[in-house]
RNA sequence: GGGCCUAUAGCUCAGCAGGUUAGAGCGUACCCCUGAUAAGGGUGAGGUCGGUGGUUCGACUCCACCUAGGCCCA
């Protein structure tokens, strides 16, 4: 007869294969059926608030691993936050404006954009991004990211664009705007700036001239040489010398005085050979670079003087090693010109003219002026050599004429009026850096950066509201002015700034405080989006009453430390005087699995939607909770293929153990702690270990340990040693047996709390098995709280570790036998244990024997002196010496119902094939 | 070139106020089961803790340098 129809083998309708691509679709939707988020909002509500405040991510492509990868974490943040019991409302961002957009708008456009307006141009541009909003809002979505996704906030929104236009007006009260000067790239065909995107590299030819600039006086370096002394510099842009207001040599290098054909001249020594390759040099001195700053030199052709200065960035692989400074030319010639305050001399019009006052070559084309300053040059005995070379040179995008370098009128942020570094980095010191070298990262750069530059020559972005008189150019920067053309914009959007004269644009009435006009000129300029992004706290967050100022965590990758974190840290502490921020959490890129970052050229590059049609959203959202964030994070199909099959683990614990729980239900079956046998009192005990840890590294935002916590629960101590022992039980017993229902009690016990503490992590999953599970309950694991740890029993642990030592031991022995076919199932063999005589460890054997044999799985145990048989396979412990096991074959007959080998197997003659226990279970005694 | 960071088994991670044979899970090899079955169980193998020096009685753990890689600057 075959028994198997009486047993309690599992059922579920869990199925074993997720099929997670089309699976989670329909999870997402069920989601959005029952108002999932709403629910959770509404649950939260009242609740001590953590609010992460979302970096908005570019509005431009489609999401890649590294914009999932953080989407995914600050899921994993709120989710878990909120299940820890806080009110934890996620609002999501994007940023809109910037030249990555207006760039391709205008890309797409080609020769069509000429004759198109700004206004045209923004058009085109808000649509654009309107649209990859759009998708990566699905893209988002998708991802099983929660979040309020019907309300996101936009930077290009017309309250955010006035929130941007008023905190600008903020600087500005407080007195941190300024105009100065700075380079940028600028082309004089097209007549406009150029951004380090809008510059190609090509080879160039150029012209190659060693210039001489005779040193006014010896005084200070004690030089006597009894002959004019020349600092020989090398240049590939003549026409730049008109600029020149400084020399530069590196602190460091060595310089050498030499005499070469009767000249004297000064050089990096280590250039000598190759400034004079054929020439006799006779060396006089040598001179650190640090020695020969502050010495002065009379321009080549101008009645004024060039002082040295020194700078790192002096290079010795070619040239004399003295570079000629104009500041107005070049961006490190500039930040020379800062340092040593200089003039940012910059006398070239759009046109790449000579103004009218350069002496000898005003109205010229730079270009063309190359010829005449040569001549100039040598008109004064100042060009030592001229040449031609080729070299890789900056070029326009659009014209592909050669760019230059030109230093405009742009507006400023102050690093120092008002203590906005000290401040800044005084607020550093308060925010909680995870990890803490972001700390160090950030206030190095604050401490050591220039003011911020936050003009931008484009037109999609919110402009800077600044007007000039047109009568005496009389800057009208003004706090209530700005107020005024902000409210413009709540109303209508920055595009009035574009398409309003000024008078439309201004307070009715104003006068220009200078001259009493009442004619003004708009500021051309619009603003870094990095001020957009950095206001957004003041945007969003000081908007919405269910959002908090300061708000508690900021997440990003580690590049924002340049980015959002510093730029949102500047403008709070300017014009609120704190961080914008309490905690400030970074991740690191994702690289392939070299460690090598991802690029097209490189071909390594993987995307989430592929991720997502071969394996599913959670796979993805495992592989960010698997791998430390803190580093750089690998990425690859074997990485892909291990994670699969650990959720495939995880996936089938939660199927068996639902499958036990069939005629389960909690309401009527669940037994109390204190009556639960030993077994499932230790594995409750277990759960409440891992949970704790758990709760622990979610609080810690340790994700990783969440995942190998649970991964190891489930497969060591429930698939392997809880769930296996207990099959006995759970299939043979009567279903109602307290045995029985004690299993299944910590069964559904474990379940109950390893998809709770799973959700944020397995967030389809965990709420798929959610459903199949017996007895009342919310509609969605998410509308649920962590369970609280409980049952922990440092006493069981002790015992248990006891134990399952022992019993890794006769797993070994057991092996053994199987190894020389003497077993095959374990149920074959019964166990002798010899100890020593009267030892403690014999008596905790003793103690123990009927659960050693179930934990085991053998049919027979117990506990002998003296030494085992000949003939039988014995095993000597290592890991516990004085223990040796002596595996022999089971005593009696198997028993055709629970497999377990019994000498009552053939006892009852009706059922002669099964043991008593099972005769016991069936009830079948009394037909005997 | 500068600031910050990373480097422990094939993969993902532990570990160490410096102290006995460096741990886990996965994978892998071999074996068992066939009443979790495109499942389940067992036992093994596998690491010069990136490299070189140094401090120390003793270093994976501290220091210096180097190599490889990452982010941000230049």
């Amino acid at each position: 007869m075959d028994y198997k129809n009486t047993l309690n083998l599992p059922q579920t309708g869990f199925p074993m294969k997720a099929n997670l691509p089309q699976k989670e679709p329909e999870i997402l939707k069920r989601w959005e059926d029952i108002g999932l988020y709403e629910k959770i909002r509404n649950k939260s509500r009242g609740r001590p608030r953590f609010i992460l405040h979302d970096g908005p991510p570019y509005a431009n492509g489609h999401i890649h691993m590294g914009t999932s990868l953080n989407k995914i974490l600050k899921d994993v943040v709120v989710k878990s936050k909120t299940m820890l019991g806080r009110d934890s409302y996620y609002v999501p961002g994007w940023d809109c404006h910037g030249l990555p957009i207006e760039y391709q708008v205008t890309k797409e456009l080609g020769p069509k954009k000429e004759g198109m307006s700004k206004i045209e141009i923004r058009r085109l541009c808000r649509e654009y991004a309107s649209r990859f909003v759009e998708i990566q809002r699905e893209e988002f979505k998708r991802l099983g990211v929660f979040g309020d996704w019907a309300n996101p906030y936009l930077t290009m929104n017309y309250d955010y664009q006035a929130t941007i236009a008023r905190e600008f007006g903020r600087f500005v009260q407080v007195g941190n705007v300024y105009r100065g000067k700075k380079p940028v790239y600028w082309c004089y065909s097209c007549q406009t700036a150029l951004a380090e995107a809008e510059v190609e590299y090509e080879e160039k030819v150029s012209p190659s001239i060693y210039v001489k600039f005779p040193l006014v006086s010896t005084e200070g370096i004690g030089l006597e040489v009894g002959k004019q002394v020349f600092a020989l510099i090398w240049t590939t842009t003549p026409w730049t010398l008109p600029a020149n207001l400084a020399l530069a040599v590196h602190p460091e290098h060595t310089y050498a005085v030499v005499e070469v054909k009767g000249e004297v001249f000064i050089v990096a020594e280590a250039l000598i050979q190759s400034v004079f390759p054929e020439e006799d040099v006779r060396v006089i001195e040598r001179f650190s670079g640090n020695r020969l700053q502050g010495l002065s030199f009379k321009h080549p052709f101008y009645e004024r003087e060039s002082i040295m200065t020194v700078a790192e960035f002096v290079a010795l692989d070619t040239g004399t090693g003295i570079v000629h400074i104009a500041p107005g030319h070049g961006q490190e010639d500039y930040e020379i010109g800062v340092r040593y305050n200089l003039e940012i001399y910059s006398p070239v019009d759009d046109r790449g003219r000579f103004t009218e006052d350069v002496e000898f070559f005003k109205g010229m084309f730079i270009y063309d002026a190359n010829e005449s300053i040569l001549k100039k040059l040598e008109e004064t005995k100042t060009l030592f050599k001229a040449g031609v070379t080729k070299h890789s040179y900056p070029h326009c995008w659009r014209c592909k004429k050669p760019v230059i370098f030109r230093a405009t009128p742009q507006w400023f942020i102050s690093m120092d009026a008002n203590n906005l570094r000290l401040n800044a980095l005084r607020e550093i010191n308060r925010v909680k850096w995870i990890p803490e070298w972001g700390r160090d990262r950030i206030y190095n750069m604050i401490e050591k950066r220039p003011d911020w530059c936050i003009s931008r020559q484009r037109v999609w972005g919110v402009p800077i509201v600044v007007f000039y008189c047109s009568e005496c150019e009389y800057v009208v920067m003004d706090a209530r002015i700005i107020e005024h053309v902000a409210n413009l914009f709540e109303q209508h959007g920055a595009d009035v700034w574009f398409s309003y004269e000024p008078d439309k644009l201004l307070p009715p009435g104003t006068r220009c405080p200078g001259c009493g006009s009442r004619s003004f000129r708009k500021e051309t300029d619009i603003l870094d989006v990095w001020f957009d992004s950095g206001v957004s706290f003041a945007a969003v967050l000081e908007r919405n009453p269910e959002l908090t100022m300061p708000a508690d965590m900021y997440l990003e990758g580690s590049d924002q430390h340049r980015g959002w974190f510093h730029s949102s840290l500047l403008v709070s502490v300017g014009t609120r005087g704190i961080a914008p921020y309490r905690s400030v959490l970074t991740h690191g890129f994702v690289v392939d699995k070299e460690g090598e970052k991802m690029s097209k050229s490189r071909g390594n590059v993987i995307a989430p939607s592929d991720i997502i049609k071969k394996y599913g959203a959670e796979i993805l959202r495992l592989w960010v909770v698997a791998e430390d964030y803190r580093s750089d994070i690998r990425i690859s199909e074997e990485i892909l293929t291990r994670l699969t099959e650990s959720y495939r683990k995880i996936r089938n614990t939660f199927r068996y153990l639902l499958g036990n729980l069939f005629d389960f239900d909690p309401k009527r079956d669940l037994v109390e702690f204190k009556n639960l046998e030993e077994i499932d009192r230790w594995v409750l005990h277990r759960l409440g270990v891992v949970s704790s840890r758990v709760l622990k590294a979610y609080d810690e935002y340790e994700f990783h340990i969440v995942y190998h916590e649970l991964q190891r629960f489930c497969i060591v101590d429930l698939s392997a040693i809880y769930l296996d022992v207990q099959k006995d039980v759970l299939y043979t017993f009567p279903p109602a047996s307290s045995k029985r229902r004690s299993a299944q009690t910590a069964i559904y016990t474990v379940l109950n709390w390893l998809l709770r503490l799973s959700a944020p992590i397995l967030s389809f999953t965990a709420d798929e098995a959610w459903q199949y599970m017996p007895g009342e309950k919310v509609e969605s694991v998410h509308l649920t709280d962590f369970p609280s740890p409980d049952f922990i029993d440092n006493k069981i642990e002790e015992k248990w570790k006891t134990i399952l030592d022992i019993r890794d031991e006769i797993l070994k022995a057991l092996e053994e036998a199987r190894k020389n076919r003497f077993i095959r199932s374990s149920l074959e063999a019964g166990i002798r244990i010899f100890v020593e005589r009267e030892s403690k460890l014999e008596r905790f054997i003793k103690d123990n024997l009927e659960l050693l044999k179930t934990l085991a799985i053998v049919s027979y145990m117990d506990i002998q002196a003296g030494y085992p048989e000949a003939g039988n396979i014995v095993f000597k412990s290592t890991e516990i010496p004085e223990v040796v096991v002596e595996v022999i074959k089971a005593p009696g007959y198997k028993c055709e119902r629970c497999w377990t080998y019994s000498t009552t197997v053939g006892t009852n003659p009706v059922y002669p094939n099964l043991c008593s226990r099972c005769i016991s279970h069936l009830g079948l005694e009394r037909a005997t």
